[in-house]
DNA sequence: CGGCAGTTTGATGTTACTCAATTTAAGTGG
DNA sequence: CCACTTAAATTGAGTAACATCAAACTGCCG
């Protein structure tokens, strides 16, 4: 089961754990990627405060990762492409912050958490890896805070688009700005603090205007430079 | 300028710092503090993006973090006691993520960040509470994006005042839960994402309900158990 | 005493939520 | 290929939460 073309155009976090599983420099040196796992599309993958005794990243599909409260309502805290580690905090925690549910179906790659002490041995490499996507990771919390709480309903749902639309540009080749997107309505509103009606009626809202079309698990930006000043600079 | 009062009864930072620094486990030892700052209240002490050649810990007074927007929407990111690095990401990230403003009349240290092979030398003690530090800071955003998704104003605010309240008691005995409180209701609604106007009616509906009492920056919780209910269990 | 910044209160407006009905899309089994 | 079923999206009407605007009030400091 070999998982060459798992892909982390972002972190390099796949490569470089390969790499110091490994030792070596090359991936594809890295015969046998571990443990892998599948999961169907709306299976929960980790629980919250379950211990977590591996790093899973995702290796194919999407999946998201969210909070529940006690009376149901959820907050998703963002979406994970293939090649995102689930958690960069998850390396040195053992416990889960937060829940993950497969959005498609998905493959999980797991590895064995370097223990305390051989995370101190770790190479210069590996390190500077995990600061800059344990920085990555926090700048992007302080962006969702930030949009969650000065936005209106039309800046975040450009807001998530845009973002979505800019990691899925980095790891693939998108023609006619359509974009592979499998959210339903309810994964829109409950990112965003919004209910899929109102979302519904934004997105209608952007289709009238000539912005963007979301159907069929695809999204079809037909205006970006407009739609792109709906959101604010962050 | 000794600063062996600095509290930090939150994160060991201070003390792993300074012993860091000073080569002894005993911050007491660690004669000089370097660099201490002073910063009236409404000052800027860093900005966002700046480069930050240097860990900042707040020694004494109160500040907070935030993103301004290039229209002046303004997000509160949140706020800083005594003990509080600005940012345990700052320990590898030469860039502010945030602005930070001082609140009260404050006292600023500032250390010089370790370079990259120094921060490969450094203690397992060390790392681990920069681990930690950075886990607690992480798990901070989450709760804050999903109180700011899914609550209303009355428990976002709520929430404010428990989650301060908790820190202010970790760190010195509070009597008659009686709370020091120098935010206005700008930086209150700032944070939460609402308006002044608003946080202040709600504030006069806690007021009526025997809940607590916020006046001349003190905070006077007077229905601790009612007022807990109020916030959802995250 | 006057002026200023912050808070409170009232009246009104807007945004987004709720509830409910209808339409569309996606399966499923005959 | 076509009924039948089910989940999701859309649309409309009514409502609640929060924002906005503006005026009055408070405390503070010169």
């Amino acid at each position: 089961m070999l998982c060459v073309t798992c892909p982390n155009r972002d972190s390099g976090f796949c490569g470089t754990l390969l790499e110091a599983k490994a030792g070596t420099a090359d991936p594809r040196r890295a015969a046998h990627w571990p443990q892998l796992q599948i999961a169907r599309p709306g299976e929960q993958i980790t629980a919250r405060n379950a211990p977590a005794p591996q790093i899973l990243i995702l290796c194919a599909g999407w999946a998201y990762r969210y909070i529940e409260l006690a009376d149901g309502r959820r907050q998703i805290l963002g979406f994970l492409l293939p090649g995102d580690p689930f958690s960069v905090v998850s390396v040195f925690d053992p416990h889960m912050q937060f829940s993950v549910k497969a959005l498609t179906e998905v493959q999980v790659s797991r590895f064995e958490r370097p223990d305390a002490r051989a995370r101190g041995a770790m190479s210069d490499r590996f390190r500077l890896t995990m600061e800059n996507a344990s920085r990555d990771e926090h700048a992007g919390a302080i962006e969702l805070i930030t949009v969650l709480g000065t936005c209106s309903a039309e800046e975040r749902i450009a807001y998530l688009l845009q973002h979505l639309a800019q990691r899925l540009k980095a790891r693939s080749v998108i023609r006619d700005q359509s974009y592979p997107f499998p959210l339903r309505l309810r994964h829109i509103a409950d990112a965003l603090g919004l209910t899929p009606v109102h979302v519904s009626r934004v997105l209608s809202h952007f289709r009238d205007r000539g912005l963007c079309v979301l159907s069929n698990g695809i999204l079809n930006v037909l205006n970006q430079p407009e739609l792109d000043r709906l959101v604010p600079a962050i």
